[in-house]
DNA sequence: CCACATTTGTCCGTATGTATC
DNA sequence: AGATACATACGGACAAATGTG
């Protein structure tokens, strides 16, 4: 039974994807939580819990008020 | 300006050092999310929130009707 | 200085599914 | 069959920070 990622998953896995693909770079600024949500035909709930994972992996970082940027991560 | 943490990371790091410090060895059942929740005062999708960090992290995994356990296995 | 809109961040309650006992 | 417990998803309500007018 192969179930398929959870929603949450595969937004983290994409946005992770466009990442180490250098879709996008650091710096770069994400879509917000509400076109991350519409894109990948999710709720903005489980969209947030997906850049939560995000953040706590280090991938991005979220400034309030202005929006969410792929780390500048020397790595 | 030292805001405290969340309430979801103040779980996440209570548990974190509960491990590292050897209270919660490997293959140890933690608290139910209920029990989690009542004992941080928090509410149970709050516990589930810390939780699926500790998960993504490695620390911890869940067993779907079980409990959650320690990972075996440092890093 | 103030009002407003935008966007991230957190918390909660509920519903449903899945697995175990 | 029923109880327990983890897993996912959603929507609503605010707070905090930013930018604009």
């Amino acid at each position: 039974m192969p179930s398929r990622p959870a929603d949450y998953l595969r937004v983290v896995n994409a946005v992770t994807e466009q990442i180490e693909s250098g879709e996008l770079g650091p710096g770069d600024k994400l879509p917000t939580y509400a076109q991350l949500a519409e894109q990948h035909k999710v709720s903005v709930s489980t969209a947030q819990a997906a850049l939560r994972i995000l953040r706590d992996r280090g991938l991005v970082e979220g400034q309030q008020g202005k929006g969410t940027f792929v780390t500048e991560h020397p790595r």
